[in-house]
DNA sequence: TTGTAGGCGTTATCAT
DNA sequence: ATGATAACGCCTACAA
């Protein structure tokens, strides 16, 4: 059961011709004689002959294969990204070598060390929530393999980065709290280590400061993302007196969670408090209690353009230390509170 | 930006000996001069060298790469495969190049040319849902490139593939719902061509046999597994005059659409009509109506399994004419009706 | 118009 | 104990 492909050698030697020829002619090179090209062609395809790709490459020192790194392919966020990426990929002739991390650092190092050593040409990752020092990862690029990060991005300047701008959405988001009535706004945000979840909480302040509103720090909580987690965070809320009257979640995981736990409190979701969230999940509809708002983040068209980024990034036409800091747009999609229940 | 890997020559050039010298010491050969072995360790860390897996692989007219084709990774059941694929290739040191079909047989078709140019050394494919003619997949088997087929998988015997018994899990489905009761059983039964629906099908009809029950076609509908296609298939259902208590769907996502469609023409879910599904999605408990029962079919197994597979067809240690036919159990997995709502 | 030869990085087979 | 060389499949500069 081992490969048995056809090679232009073999079909110089049917032809007793040289190999170089068969080249030319595969290639419609122009001064190869048209009836040399027919009996190479015709050759060719009678034999079923196709270019190897490895060895092409190989040769070109390339592999048009790009690296992709993710935490987790099944949060809906990734499987949307990969298919944007893929979708790029498939346009400018490159494809796709998979890789997860599930959040683990080490297990991403040795994942992108086996990129490596298949030569992929670039890669593109979405940094594992537990990831702290990415200097392994510069070396890489130095050794010239351009990395291109998105949505999980260091906050350092000196790499490329597809991200979209969660700062203003957050404000975006307290602001149409504000304008429906709601005063006291909570927050379930992420690890405090993700750029994610100071984004968050940055925009958070600022949007209340602006509204002149004091930033009661009793409304604002933490989950490592996990069920327990966000349960306890939850639980705290609810335990205040003068609680919150409106809940912001790190993303919609995190909000099924805080509701789902809410609920058995006895509390009437988007009624009692209003929930509302990060992701725009595309279950969300199904969903037994939708957030009130969602923050669409595009992850089709962040993929897309991480593809495009690590081309240019390949191409190498911009300064020695400039790099890419790409903003994509987001937007509050609001599913309003007749939904299904 | 070009990649500047050291590779053994530029090794051999600064320690002035042969390039097989350092190929051997790097490889601990056990007749070279233990301080020539050292010496060319030591520079080889220094320059950060790491063997060209391309090359080496050119070389053994192999990539250490499996294609992975499916149709959809937005399916949660296609990411968890995914996963239970990489797990078992990293094991194996294979690699993942990663295409998407998006069900249309063209796009499958483009992409499985591609990861045939690239020479993978085998292919792990579901198959696409509008794909009937499998000849040219046939023929790249034939050229020395495996292929395993898993849970989409061609009727025919003459491939490898790995599924689980459906015929089985809803013949004990329906016993289920007999149990509780229920004998007025309908279906959404998916698009006739999948060997998935046909299995369906065939359960359905063989357990209400065995319990001695007339199958009513009337209470047999099909779905393109479009939201449309499914609303209208309920909106038929709940047309009819002594209508079904029953619904089996042909899986959750079906399930959803099904129930929401159901829900908003009065019906109470589980109360008025039980609803049972296949593919037990983790969100399922998240949803405003879960399904009493859905089968569990481990689509993480699913491709470890068809990962080992394509690994044990690569040997080639079986008869030329031998194909794997490996089933993987199914569960049925109850999610009560005490549930959130 | 066609052929020859070198090279991409590595390993393996022969020498020495 | 180490070196020289061929080979993997393809492309291309240089010859003829």
């Amino acid at each position: 059961m081992s490969a048995n492909h056809p090679t232009i050698k073999e079909i110089a030697l049917r032809l007793n011709v040289s190999i170089s020829t068969v080249s030319r002619a595969l290639h419609d090179h122009p001064r190869i004689g048209i009836k040399t090209k027919e009996r190479v062609k015709e050759l060719a395809r009678e034999m079923k002959y196709e270019p190897n790709a490895q060895a092409i490459f190989f040769k070109q020192q390339k592999t048009a294969v790009i690296g992709v790194v993710l935490p987790s392919i099944k949060e809906e966020f990734f499987s949307q990204a990969i298919s944007g990426i893929e979708a790029a990929a498939t346009q400018y002739d490159y494809t796709i070598l998979f890789g997860q991390s599930h959040d683990d650092p080490a297990i991403e190092k040795r994942v992108i060390e086996s990129m490596k050593r298949q030569r992929v040409d670039g890669i593109i990752i979405s940094l594992s929530k537990n990831t702290n020092k990415i200097s392994y990862l510069k070396e890489i690029e130095t050794a010239g393999i351009p990395i291109v990060f998105f949505d999980r991005v260091p906050d350092q300047p000196d790499v490329h980065k597809v991200y979209c701008d969660i700062y203003k959405s957050t404000i975006d988001m307290v602001n149409w709290l504000y304008s429906r009535g709601y005063r006291k706004i909570a927050m379930i945000n992420g690890p405090a280590n993700l750029t994610a979840s100071r984004e968050r909480l940055e925009g958070y302040k600022q949007a209340l400061s602006q509204k002149k509103m004091k930033v009661d720090m009793r409304y604002f909580e933490t989950t490592d993302l996990t069920k327990e987690g966000t349960t306890t965070a939850m639980k705290k809320l609810l335990s205040l007196k003068n609680g919150p009257t409106a809940v912001i979640s790190f993303n919609d995981y995190v909000h099924m969670d805080a509701t789902q736990y809410a609920h058995m409190q006895g509390i009437n979701i988007n009624k009692d408090i209003a929930f509302v969230s990060y992701s725009n999940l595309s279950i969300t509809d199904y969903t037994a209690f939708p957030p009130l708002l969602s923050v669409e983040q595009y992850p089709y068209g962040q993929g897309e353009q991480a593809m495009e980024t690590i081309i240019r990034a390949m191409k190498g036409e911009h300064e020695k230390d400039f790099f890419y800091h790409e903003e994509v747009p987001t937007t509050l999609v609001i599913h309003g509170t007749n939904h299904i229940r």
